[in-house]
DNA sequence: TGTACATCAGTGAACGCGCGTTCACTGATGTAC
DNA sequence: TGTACATCAGTGAACGCGCGTTCACTGATGTAC
């Protein structure tokens, strides 16, 4: 009966296959971050891996299939970085979270330093998926749930505050004409309706929100990208400093105030 | 006597030179626009241009040579194009500029707007700047004084605006606060001293203003990038009605009013 | 439980490609007398 | 102005390298009776 369980017992075929699968992904990896996207060769995995270059192609069809996995995993893992830190922030150990405690902005600022944590501790992996493109490489449909990961993370915080309360920016009119009317309102109607369509439950976000969290999420990327990139090098680096400073003025700017 | 001319007639040798040293660099610069930078070959060029592949050596001593002289060109045309965009933006047609005519803002759009039309025009150059860096390449000293030149450009607009008066950040502790103590704070005050040793004439730039220029300058970065690497599809795509927007907020942000 | 056949992981050789860089050389351009 | 020598641009062959991908094959693992 023990031979039942789970799947752990799958034939020793599947077993291999699965290993060998997530151990030549890993070993690509690593040369990821050696030697960058262009670092990156089918020969040196297998030669690594002690089999003949060949017979990568059992388990990755081609060298593309292999840079989607890993592209799929880092746009992954750093979601999984941002999901953490944001379910960490608020432990919500049960009952409604409190309404003026500013969990949200703390959810926040969590957010994006777990972002960076994990951008400063896997360079390659950012650099991979937000990079400048790799020339002859084109994402396939399977990336963009992934790649959305954080940007939707984001926008939940803003939901939740919604709904709890914490921030009042949904009801009066105040703000709004900050976008007039013009293609970037519709643009950004459009989202926060499609956003909307596929959460139902809670609040909508009004798209002038949606367009300061789109813009925090730009100056994020921003300033995440000089740093590794190294155009700060002789001005703000280390630019822990910076960093913390310019993103707690984004929570602001994306209406979670200071407690 | 004609003969004696500024320098056009230099040796028939050296004018051949000349010629062959910019005809290789423009080669590579389409080639670059082609396949980015790793689709760059010296072999690729030498063909092209109908020479032996040995001869590019005698113009440019490594393939890396050849990629600094483009990266300073493309950092060059960059911070030209800003350049020229600011001195339209205010004719300037002798006397002082008037004191509340919003020249500044004008200029600081007009910067961004020229910054973004030209990523646009020649995203590989872009992202061989501002991009993922080459793998094995390191950037030499020649490169640091172009790269500023943009930086410097938004820094200069900002201190003439202080020195006509156009804002008036400089004069009062109001906003200082926001930086407190602490490495920001130093690392503000000593790039502010740099600025203001540099080019001695006219206000300094007080820390805490200069820390949102820099803000504003990883923004700006940030949403051109988004742009040109693809992230924006699907959302904000075509994205000029958000730049717009965005730029105009960051504009008031460094306190560069509205008129 | 044991045998016959099908599946599939892994091999190793080969194809065809392109690259950066070096080197001894030829022949044209420049210079000094 | 004319000759003798030095400089230097450009050639073509070669070195040594690594890559992605294909293909006919062997041998182990799984499956059906």
């Amino acid at each position: 009966m023990a031979d039942t369980l789970m799947g752990a017992s799958r034939t020793a075929r599947e077993r291999a296959r699965a290993e060998l699968t997530r151990e030549i992904k890993e070993e690509a990896r690593r040369q990821l971050a050696a030697g960058g996207a262009d670092g990156l060769s089918l020969r040196a995995v297998a030669r690594q891996l002690g089999m003949a270059s060949s017979a990568i192609y059992r388990y990755y069809p081609s060298r593309d299939d292999l840079l989607t996995a890993l592209i799929i995993d880092a746009y992954n893992a750093m979601g999984q970085a941002a999901e953490q830190a944001i379910a960490a922030a608020a432990p919500a150990p049960g009952g409604a979270p409190g309404p003026g405690g500013g969990i949200a902005r703390a959810r926040w600022l969590a957010a994006c330093h777990a972002i960076r944590a994990w951008a400063l501790a896997n360079t390659h992996e950012y650099a991979l998926i937000y990079g400048s493109p790799v020339v002859g490489y084109s994402a396939p449909q399977d990336t963009i749930a992934p790649a959305a990961r954080v940007p939707l993370a984001f926008v939940g915080i803003l939901r939740d505050a919604l709904a709890t309360g914490e921030t009042s920016a949904g009801e009066d009119g105040e703000a709004a004409p900050e976008l007039g009317t013009g293609p970037l309102a519709d643009q950004a109607a459009a989202l926060a309706a499609a956003l909307a369509s596929e959460t139902p439950v809670g609040p909508a976000m009004p798209p002038w929100l949606l367009v300061r969290a789109v813009i925090a999420w730009t100056q994020l990327y921003g300033m995440l990208s000089f740093e590794l990139f190294g155009q700060f090098v002789g001005s703000f680096e280390p630019a822990d400093a910076f960093f913390s400073h310019a993103t707690a003025q984004l929570a602001t700017f994306v209406r979670l105030p200071v407690p």
